[in-house]
DNA sequence: ATAAAATGGTTAAGCGCTTTCCAAGGACCT
DNA sequence: AGGTCCTTGGAAAGCGCTTAACCATTTTAT
């Protein structure tokens, strides 16, 4: 049988008090004792059990982030930074992919609050708002990642999906482009980025045609259906923006596939600056969003959100970042005016 | 306060005996006090606390994932999968990305022994194979994932690593190709498609020049290297295969960045069939892991440990697949005899 | 009709910890 | 010497659940 505290403390000739304090450096306990207990707790090759303490502490030290898709290289990537993060802060985290299905999150949402989760992320591409918003009816701490909700008064860490795709299209629009077309997620933080693509050619005096924008889910193959279908228009664009960049290589994939070449007869810009935005030929041009920091930030506010609830929410957008590479150029000549 | 079983016994005037009975369908409760003690779940939204669930069963009801990052699109992937799996089966999954570091090793499985995991699953690139060998003096129940260590009896789920490099190498000698380099992970599955490559050569009586072999790590960075130092050679082979697809696309770009055309000047071929696969040019010939089917066997393989810990360990190997793309071909004529 | 078995539910112990409260003893002061 | 304070450690309650043991009915078998 492993070793519980009982054995530990009849070893040591003390009470389990004694011993539960020396673990958690609780109480005053002097030298000699500790060393003693210690030394036990070495020999038996005890590990606490944390299930136990678990259960009369009312906290479980463990975090819940619901993302769509782990096997998404976005979320993998910040999945990753937010798992480094937690364990640094001595938090261990339950992942879960959602896969976009309100049944699938339902599932899972309550699981975790069965399984006393300290505390909540949900990530960009949540579907059903209302889950979440029950949480805030039942004090458990949320925190929206990357998912800029306005209707509830929700912690969110988000980039600044807005200036994002400011800067995309402002990067094809002064390299001379003025028929620009847009692939957007059907999620929040898309739609954010295509106002954007809006209000700057409405800046600019460019009409916004309904048949240049594309939205869609993310994947190669929606990325490439959406391209080719721009493709096949009479008035073709000369650049697009993807709203990331899983769709972005389905629309550099589409070009290539109908012997166009990326950026000399068409330029294509995406969002995120994940590793295969490196990996493709020509490597994208796309818009990075400081994923670390987000994740710093993210678990930063839900552990002073479940230390303090009664805090004022507070929203954190962070700046994005323009990263020029090879898939964008000026549009062709012949095409200018 | 969240309503406990206490509560919902009380409101349904039955004893919390009966309660924990309808909400684990165990006993024999009549059908009338099953609806009413039901009612009351629903209405006061009851959740079972499975912290105290898991104190009494001693048991939690969740796995371990160890691999060495998440953020590594091969590991996202099967992970995924891993989590599908294990949620049908009714476990969570802890997933914990370790960096090929014996020290996050060591915490990690130490934090996860003290949360009380009912199982480990290892993964490939796991280095302290020690910490894994206490496992089995704990009787704690582990498998191995794509990493086939023959020096203990461990339960592993694997694919055939020689098989694979097998069937790499001879796609590639079947093209004509006589000068072939290899770029391989340090990790024992690597080691074994290592194998493969030499064993081949050697059957067809064909040298292996140490110069061709090339141990590294998994990165894109790391393959350019390995590649640039490979393409600089006197003797430059006219085809290489990247132990896994992460190495192969860099050695496309590598070979890119010298000017040289994959696959008329050299070939490349990869392992795993990652999407990263399918996203560079050319698309990446590679060799599938059926990673799906690895995922669902290695939960039941360890579920199966879990309930009847004395059965005798087994070794599953799945057969790998080749999957012609684009970056292989004959090697160019100017270099055939 | 009576014994045996099945049914439906309760009581109570216990899982391995944390934490509050208390007591004993020593140091220090007046 | 007696009182006060501080330090160290222990006793015991309780976290929310499961389950073995038990009891009272009712059903079935003989």
């Amino acid at each position: 049988m492993k070793p519980t505290i009982y054995d530990v403390a009849k070893e040591a000739k003390v009470s389990i008090a004694t011993v539960s304090k020396v673990i958690n450096k609780t109480g005053s306990i002097s030298d000699p004792t500790r060393k003693k207990v210690n030394k036990v707790i070495q020999r038996l090759n005890y590990k606490p059990n944390v299930v136990a303490s678990a259960l009369t502490k009312k906290q479980t030290d463990s975090l819940a982030l619901i993302i769509p898709d782990i096997s998404n290289p976005f979320f993998s990537e910040i999945s990753r930074f937010i798992e480094d993060k937690a364990h640094e802060m001595g938090l261990t985290l339950f992942i879960c992919s959602t896969d976009y299905n309100e049944e699938k999150e339902k599932r899972y949402i309550e699981l975790l609050q069965s399984k006393q989760a300290d505390g909540f992320i949900i990530a960009s591409g949540f579907q059903n708002i209302h889950l979440v918003e029950e949480f805030h009816q039942n004090n458990i701490p949320v925190t929206l990642l990357a998912q800029d909700n306005l209707t509830e008064s929700f912690n969110v860490v988000s980039v600044d999906d807005y200036r994002g795709g400011f800067l995309a299209i402002n990067h094809l629009i002064s390299l001379g482009h003025q028929n620009i077309a847009v692939i957007a997620e059907k999620v929040h933080s898309s739609t954010l980025r295509l106002h954007a693509y809006r209000d700057l050619l409405g800046m600019h005096g460019m009409p916004v045609s309904e048949e240049n924008v594309i939205r869609t889910t993310a994947s190669i193959q929606n990325g490439e259906k959406a391209m080719l279908g721009l493709l096949q228009k009479e008035d073709r664009p000369t650049a697009v923006f993807a709203a990331n960049d899983i769709l972005a290589v389905g629309a550099l994939k589409a070009a290539r596939s109908l012997g166009l070449e990326v950026p000399k007869d068409i330029s294509v810009i995406g969002f995120d600056n994940m590793i295969l935005s490196t990996t493709t030929v020509p490597e994208l041009t796309t818009v990075a969003q400081p994923i670390k920091d987000m994740a710093d930030k993210i678990v930063d506010v839900l552990i002073r959100q479940i230390k303090m609830p009664h805090l004022a929410t507070e929203r954190t957008l962070f700046v994005p970042e323009l990263i020029v590479r090879e898939s964008t150029a000026q549009p062709p000549k012949h095409l200018k005016n």
